[in-house]
RNA sequence: GGGCGAGUGGCGGAAUGGUAUACGCGAUAGUCUCAAAAACUAUUGGUCACUGAGACCUUGAGGGUUCGAGUCCCUCUUCGCCCACCA
């Protein structure tokens, strides 16, 4: 306090018009901002939309933490940046608010999730006001709203009478801990992503969306996007596309044939067993009698392992034979069938087949089990001899033998030859396989949107469902006799939505495989829609991942109940939406990498679904996915359990959210984020009030120089083009050679003080909103037009050039423009300069390479 | 095991194939002060020389392409992230 009073004081025996408060001036503006409403763009009628989204957070009781206001920070520089660039800028911001992560916390802490919510919104809310964020506020949205949530079950209604959507018993992740299934996508390494808890197999019947149906899109459509590099790369690995063949062996004398698939099929002359997954379906009936207790316990044992233990340490394989065979077409050679679990029963067929002598796994389970092991390949070692190590298994590359017509080729050209081949046989099928499964879409939770279905025993048993009705057979038409379809049986969309999430004093899971709702009759007691018969509904709700899935349309309708999202279809109903839909695709998307997969998966998924459904005229979400980096405490993610979280408040106090933002963005390149450390903060906050007290004492009456006039023109380029590229620390550091500069001047011009205000108007919003009130410009700086730059005004009164000899530095000469554009005149006063000539001395010039304006150098021997 | 990315001062980091170490932090010295803090000024990659000018070395290691390489190519190495019994 004292001190403070005393550079009030001081400053003003100096004659300075007044000291930086960061604190009341960010109060002030942040309520003007506000008031005035100058980030809410005209939805309807802008002229130039440009939606600049950020993952939108789930939050938690302690509320942001540094991270976030780097996050936030970046992409708040980008819509300010382009808002000043002319651009009707949309940025909206809402809270994932549903799921298993805030439902924990409630539990833990004893507190309802409803409950729990709010209190968490409040916190939430408050504190990005404190950050002054170009928010347009009027447009939040929380996903457990039910005014958001009845489209959420609008849309898994319209995935299920597209027939996306289906419900089918199958062994699925789950979490003993959460007591609910997962995704794929939410298992990491066989554990919970949430909880780390090893995932078990259980067999139950849940909802999926056939978001293998649009594999092949999903994979095409990357090439095309302008995402971060990394991103596209995890997605395409996710979705695993393989190429290969289905082959199908008879198995003898039992009358059905195995399918397997490989990617090798040149190795099938050297095949000698097959594998099946416990699971797979094939599995008793070609398993002859004396072998049925075995593998019916091995079954039984392998279904108990969790994934993890499955493929736990060692990998030691195990197995057990069913006493049937499978006859290799080319060969005529018996092979044994094996029950095996590392053979998955979700990828490819479920079924593979063994080639011990060239693939490491295989060999492993041959040798295990004293299979046969031929040689077919030969690698570029030139090892002929039979193969009995696992070193000796070659799966690169190399040339055939032993195989018949295939001697001699490289195994490339041997792959082709022999799936045509094989096609034209009749053994096989070329086929491609994902390794993308179906979106696992129940939960055993309650904190979700209610999946909006029902279930009508009496309409299942006759066969009939929504499908069957007159409405459905309109939209999809389902043959009732393909058992595929027979899931279907019986079910029907909710009538009226939402179907709320009712308030329930036990909303603990119950690890039965059913959700806390199943224990409310209140709730899933209803008459089928259809017969009128009593039916029941479904108690799971949907995963989170739904929730945000779509939620970037919903932005630009939450004033509206009467359409999820603005869409031509809609157009009918509500006007006021009409015309927003030029919002979408969203412009630019900011996001943290740990969404590659998931998140960005499904809504590409749900984009494109909607626009086969007429919604949406574009079926790609985000025209541009920028992922930024992490900020980091002592070489650590930040996380409570190390406690070395770091909360924003404290910082936000002492130096103002401006240096804050500034300090963080400083720190490293946006995309790759930085450590954490106190100490720059002074740095920063010490800037920032150089800047103000340069501006604040400066009368701004002076004239500019050439030279002044290049380097503004020099830096308004510069940082423009960073911004462009998100270059936020290089950018800063523009700002700051400026300033280096200007701080020299005599005398400031009205113009470099306005320039130099917008410049860093992005970045430090509240201190650049009052010194542009200083100034006595019209409110706001933020609404202002950008600064433009002429290249032109660039220019240099003299030009250094480096002068080398072989190479080498070894002096610089100045000289002007006219001058320097001589290269006979710039050879000779190079070739006078001492400690040049110096190293020219009894040497011939071979070679004389002049770069205008840059370098020269002499190749002398 | 596979994929992706990265190794630059004491630290964070900057460099369209053209003067490596911009900018900031830290450090040292000074100005102001009774003193301190703040602020301001100067210096700050290493080794040798240090009376001076200077010389040599330096972007994880080693090769290559080039008049010229932190940047391009190859081999190796360390670290980070993602995915993995994927047939």
């Amino acid at each position: 306090m004292e001190k403070t009073e005393a550079n009030s004081l001081k400053n003003k025996a100096r004659g300075g018009k007044s000291t930086y408060d960061p604190f009341s001036i960010s109060l002030k503006w942040q309520s003007k901002w506000e008031e005035e409403g100058i980030y809410q763009p005209d939805l309807q009628n802008a002229k130039r939309p440009f939606y600049n989204l950020m993952m939108f957070p789930y939050p938690s009781a302690e509320g942001l933490h540094i991270g976030s206001i780097f996050t936030f920070g970046g992409v708040d520089v980008y819509a300010r940046f382009k808002r000043m660039q002319g651009y009707d800028v949309f940025e909206p911001i809402g809270l994932d608010g549903f799921g298993i992560h805030s439902e924990n916390h409630a539990l833990k802490t004893g507190t309802h999730p409803f409950e729990h919510a709010k209190t968490t919104e409040e916190n939430f809310y408050r504190q990005l006001h404190s950050t002054g964020i170009s928010f347009a506020w009027k447009n939040k949205l929380e996903t457990y709203d039910p005014g958001y949530y009845r489209w959420t079950q609008w849309l898994f209604i319209e995935l299920f009478k597209a027939g996306l959507a289906y419900k089918k018993k199958s062994p699925v992740n789950f979490c003993p801990s959460c007591k609910t299934v997962l995704a794929d996508e939410q298992v990491i390494d066989g554990k919970c992503e949430r909880c780390s808890s090893i995932v078990e197999k259980r067999d139950l019947e849940q909802w999926f969306f056939k978001i293998t149906d649009y594999a092949e899109r999903l994979l095409n459509n990357i090439e095309g996007l302008d995402w971060s590099h990394k991103v596209k790369v995890a997605q395409k690995n996710w979705i695993g596309k393989k190429t290969g063949i289905n082959i199908s062996y008879d198995v003898e004398g039992i009358g059905t044939e195995v399918t397997v698939f490989t990617t090798r099929p040149d190795t099938n002359f050297g095949a000698t067993f097959i594998a099946i997954a416990p699971e797979h379906p094939l599995v008793m009936e070609i398993t002859t009698p004396e072998n049925k207790k075995a593998v019916k316990a091995y079954i039984e044992q392998s279904a108990k392992k969790s994934d993890i233990e499955r493929t736990a340490e060692g990998k030691e394989k195990s197995g057990v034979f069913t006493g049937s065979y499978a006859i290799n077409q080319l060969t005529g050679y018996k092979m044994p069938i094996w029950v095996s679990d590392f053979v998955l029963v979700g990828f490819g067929t479920g079924a593979l087949v063994g080639v011990p002598g060239h693939d490491h796994r295989d060999f492993e389970f041959a040798s295990k089990f004293g299979l046969e092991i031929k040689r077919v390949v030969v690698g570029s070692d030139g090892d002929t001899s039979p193969i009995t190590k696992l070193e000796q298994v070659q799966e690169e590359e190399g040339k055939m033998v032993n195989s018949d017509f295939l001697n001699g080729l490289d195994i490339h050209d041997a792959t082709e030859k022999i799936m045509d081949y094989m096609e034209e046989k009749g053994y096989g099928e070329r086929v491609s396989t994902y390794h993308l499964r179906d979106w696992l879409i129940s939960r055993q939770r309650y904190w979700g949107p209610p999946i909006p279905m029902i279930f009508c025993k009496e309409c299942h048993d006759k066969g009939e469902s929504w499908f069957t009705t007159d409405e459905g057979r309109k939209h999809h038409e389902l043959d009732r006799d393909d058992p595929e379809n027979q899931h279907t049986f019986g079910w029907y969309p909710a009538p009226e939505l939402p179907v709320e999430l009712p308030y329930v004093e036990n909303y603990k899971p119950l690890g039965t495989g059913k959700a806390p709702l199943a224990n409310y009759p209140d709730f899933y007691e209803v008459k089928c829609p259809r017969c009128g018969l009593p039916a029941t509904r479904e108690t799971d709700v949907s995963d989170t991942f739904l929730d945000s899935a779509w939620y970037f349309l919903r932005y630009l309708a939450t004033d509206s109940d009467e359409a999820p999202f603005p869409s031509s279809k809609f157009k009918v109903q509500s006007s006021k939406l009409n015309g927003r839909e030029c919002f979408l695709p969203v412009t630019m998307y900011i996001g943290g990498a740990e969404h590659s997969v998931l998140h960005l998966l499904y809504a590409r998924f749900v984009t494109m679904v909607l626009k086969d459904l007429g919604y949406l005229d574009f079926e790609e979400p985000f025209s541009r996915f920028y992922a930024h980096g992490l900020i980091i405490k002592d070489g650590a993610k930040m996380s409570k359990s190390k406690g070395n979280v770091i909360n924003p408040d404290v910082y936000i106090k002492k130096y103002g959210a401006d240096a804050v933002r500034c300090y963080l963005l400083f720190l490293g390149p946006f995309n790759q984020g930085g450590d954490f450390r106190d100490s720059g903060m002074d740095g920063m906050s010490r800037f920032l009030k150089r800047v103000w007290k340069l501006f604040v004492d400066s009368e701004l009456d002076g004239n500019m120089t050439p030279g002044a006039m290049s380097m503004m023109n020099e830096t308004v380029k510069g940082v423009t083009e960073d911004l462009e590229e998100l270059r936020y620390n290089t950018a800063l550091s523009k700002l700051m050679i400026w300033y280096n500069f200007l701080v020299k001047q005599e005398k400031l011009s009205r113009e470099e003080g306005e320039t130099y205000v917008k410049l860093l108007a992005p970045v430090a919003p509240h201190m650049t909103e009052e010194l542009w009130s200083i100034f006595g410009n019209a409110f706001s700086v933020h609404t202002s037009a950008w600064p433009t730059f002429d290249t032109k005004a660039i220019v240099h009164e003299t030009v250094k050039l480096a002068v080398q000899v072989n190479g080498k530095l070894r002096a610089v000469l100045e000289l002007d423009q006219v001058s320097a554009k001589d290269e006979k005149k710039v050879r000779e006063l190079a070739e006078k300069e001492p400690s040049v000539a110096k190293f020219l001395e009894g040497k011939s010039v071979k070679k004389f390479i002049y770069v205008s304006g840059k370098i020269l150098n002499f190749v002398a021997i």
